[in-house]
Formats: structure tokens, C-alpha cells, sequence
DNA sequence: ACCTGAACACCGTTCAAGT
DNA sequence: ACCTGAACACCGTTCAAGT
């Protein structure tokens, strides 16, 4: 999770006012930049510092470099964007059809979703307008294949895909903006949010404030909430397989 | 769909450079701002143009109006959004708990995504960090009441709001970035697509051609889709209540 | 109480120039 | 082939000033 970025950050960023410039350039002696690096520094920086802190001109920093640099590896931001995208579809475990669809299905789903939480600024771009990458292909197609060869009926596999995918997305989309890390955290946050308004909120919205209460005290296991909606799913799209719709 | 903004842009937009500046001030009787007229017109403009084209100074020119004096009704532009997702909320419908649990979470649902396609630049937004407003508080107090009431245990509530709201904010995020409108035109982009790259992508992703060929010619209905996932959730959901976890 | 003008510290990106 | 400097047209936002 903390990868050699924070490192280059203390070398470069850090010192980067008080050293002069042609010294500051020998002394880290940067390797040639190419399309993979640039791409690879972007998931690295967007990790850290959100989408809304991601810019190229933090990134060139990051990279010990000019902005205008960038423009030699990648067309402009969205294009570079594109690209780090795709490099969080590689890290998404293709289904294993040989494990039975409802197995490879689950794992693939289980994966994306670990990858959507590892990079959270990822998930509104996953399926964004611009040409989908190499590696979007090839695991959209090792999804399909994998139902179909499960028996799903050409239909339903469109179908099930979609509806599996819009889970994972949105369950991703939720937790991402949970910014607290542990349950404890986000029971006592919520809590915290609501008493500020007391009496006359609990009387307006009574559920809700039961809600927070409770989860005050038990907490709230987002990975355990994942899975067994997930499953719920899966059982449910398993009574469907060959009689939705065109068999 | 189409609100009053074109009539002003004709007015206002067109002309601006032209008209020197006191007249055009004069020529619209510009009523006072207020909270409330910015945040719709922050609404109207953001549906127009997307959130990427959704700027201050964008927003302060349909008011007809210079960027600063934004800032005497809303804090910031975080703020602002904040305040515009709350119109959103305000639009979706409570679910009715005298219909039924099922009925009522039904349509709710259905009426949180149309919200969302009416919207599109608001889906990231629905649950994001701020303080959630007040519209967001009734209504998700409300369907944590229906579901109570439709004899959900209370651990259980929590697990199929999050699960449903998933569900939607995901295939709303799935069909924000598919930019076509008809899914004729849907089935022809995704063709054209994939035809550029003809026989080598033929090759290495045979499932995914297979779907686009198919598409191509049946099209793709996102609404029907939507429902059929939803009815499936809901009736996986009906046969889990009272035996999740504690019941 | 509400709006404006000028200014600041940022953005992404272009173009001509350096090596 | 790759990188740089200077510049352009934008951003959000502050502050002092106008009415």
C-alpha cells in the first residue's frame, strides 16, 4: 500500500526549494522516463492524494520533472488517466472458469472490488466514456466467457454481467466515501456527525438515529457486508440460469 | 428536462460581448439572488454541461451576475455541490410503507435512479464526505422506516439499504458514462468501436465480439435492464428477511 | 445586505527552443 | 528523441471597496 513514492517524496519534494535546480537534477539520477513510468507514478500519486489533488503538475514533480515533459508520454490528462485506469484493470484476477461460473464469478468480483479499494479514485472512471483499454477488454471478455461457458444463455450473460458489475461499482462507490478506516472509527463518526444536532434531529428522523446508535455499539464490517450481498446476488442469478427471457 | 436555462443563455450568453455592460445589466430586471435560486440554477447548468464544465464562473455568468457575488450565498463551490445534491434527494420520491415493504423500497429505487439519469454529474456525489443535507437525512430515515415496518430486523435494515442503494448507484454509474441515447445508437457506437480493430481484436476477445455483434442487432434496453436486477435483488432480499445474521 | 474589481495562486496545454 | 521556458486561457477564492 505505501510504495517507494513517499521516499521519492522526502528526497525531491522536500528539499526541492532549497536546492539548486542543476544540482537537485544530478543528484537524483532519474532514469529515462517512458509511458509505463508516467503511468505507473499516476496510480502511485492518485493512491495518495485523491483525484481531486492529482494533477500534472504535482505528477512531474513527483517524477523530478518539468510539466511539459509529460506530453512526450501521454496525450493529456484524460489519456493519462485512461491509461492508469487500465493499469487497475491488470491488477483484477481474470474468473477462473475451470472453478465453475459461480466461483470464478465470485472471485473476479471479490478482486475488482479489492482493487476498487486500493484505488479509490478509480471507480467513477472504471467505465468511463474514452476507449477501453487492453486490459478492460480482456477481462470483460473473460467475464462473458466464463458465464457463458457456465451455461448462461447469450442474454442473460449481458444481463448478469451488468447486474454484477453495477453491485460491485456501487457498493465501491459507498464505502469510498466512508473516509474512516476502521469500523469503531466509522460507528464513532457517524455518531459524532448526528448528537452535534441532538434533540430535534432525533425527533425528525427517528430511524436513522436508531441506526447510528446501534452501530455505535457493533460497529460495521464493510468487507462482511460485501461478500454476503454478493452471494445473495449470485444465488439469485444461479434460479435464473437459462430462464431469463430468450433461453 | 429542458428548463429555462437555454432562453437566458439566448439572452444573456449570446449577446455579452456585444452589449455594453450597464445595459445588459438593465435589460434583464435580474430578480435578488438567494440560496435557493443559485442552487437551481447550479442544477440547471451542471445537467446541461456536466460537472467538468460546472464552474463558478460558468454558473455566475447565467445569473448574470460576476463570480464573487456567488460566495454571499454559498461558502464554496464544495458547499455548493453539497447543496445541489440535496435538490437531487429532494426529488426522489419516499417509499410508501403502507404498499408494502417490497412495493415501497420498489419504488423508491426506481425513483432514486431516475433521479440520478435526470442528473448524471450527480452520482458521485449522492454519498460523498460533506454533511449529508437534509432531504438526504428524510429520505434515508424514511426507507429504513419502511423496511422496519415490513418486519426487517434491525440488523438486517441496514444490510438491504446498503445493498439496494448499491444497486443503484452503480448501474446509475454504468449508464452515466454510455453517452448514446437510443440503444440503437448504443449498439452502433459499440460496434463501430470494435470494427476499427477488426480481426485482431476478433481473435483475442471472441466473447466480447460475440456480444457487440448481438447487440448490434437486438439493441439494449437500460430500463427494462434495470428492473429485472432490481426485482431480482428485491425478491433475493424477501427470502432473507428475518434470517440474516440476528434476526 | 448585497454586489463588484483587482488580484493571487493555482490549473491544463501550446509552441518554439534547447540538448 | 526527449526535455525545458515562457506564455495563454482558464480555475477557485480573498480582500477591500462600492452601493
Amino acid at each position: 500500500m505505501t510504495y517507494t513514492l513517499s521516499s521519492i517524496n522526502s528526497q525531491e519534494g522536500g528539499g526541492l526549494a532549497q536546492v539548486p535546480k542543476d544540482r537537485q537534477q544530478r543528484s537524483v539520477p532519474r532514469p529515462r522516463l517512458n509511458r509505463e513510468t508516467v503511468l505507473r507514478a499516476g496510480v502511485e500519486l492518485a493512491d495518495q492524494v485523491g483525484i481531486e489533488g492529482f494533477t500534472m503538475r504535482t505528477l512531474s514533480q513527483e517524477l523530478g520533472v518539468v510539466p511539459m515533459a509529460l506530453y512526450k508520454h501521454v496525450a493529456n490528462k484524460q489519456e493519462l488517466l485512461e491509461g492508469m485506469v487500465d493499469l487497475v484493470w491488470n491488477e483484477v484476477t481474470e474468473p477462473d472458469a475451470g472453478r465453475g461460473w459461480k466461483q470464478g464469478v465470485r472471485d473476479r468480483s471479490v478482486s475488482l472490488r479489492d482493487a476498487l479499494i486500493r484505488h479509490r479514485w478509480a471507480v467513477g472512471l472504471m467505465e468511463a466514456a474514452g476507449r477501453p483499454g487492453p486490459e478492460n477488454l480482456r477481462q470483460h471478455n473473460a467475464m462473458l466467457g466464463c458465464l457463458r461457458q457456465g451455461g448462461f444463455s447469450f442474454r442473460t450473460t449481458v444481463h448478469v454481467m451488468s447486474l454484477l458489475d453495477a453491485y460491485v461499482y456501487g457498493f465501491a462507490l459507498q464505502q469510498k466515501t466512508l473516509s474512516f478506516e476502521t469500523p469503531e472509527e466509522s460507528a464513532a463518526s457517524a455518531a459524532a456527525t448526528h448528537d452535534a444536532e441532538s434533540a430535534e434531529t432525533a425527533a425528525r428522523y427517528p430511524y436513522l438515529l436508531e441506526v447510528v446508535a446501534e452501530l455505535a455499539k457493533e460497529g460495521y464490517d464493510y468487507d462482511a457486508e460485501f461478500t454476503v450481498g454478493l452471494d445473495l446476488l449470485l444465488d439469485g442469478v444461479e434460479a435464473l440460469r437459462g430462464s431469463w427471457r430468450s433461453a
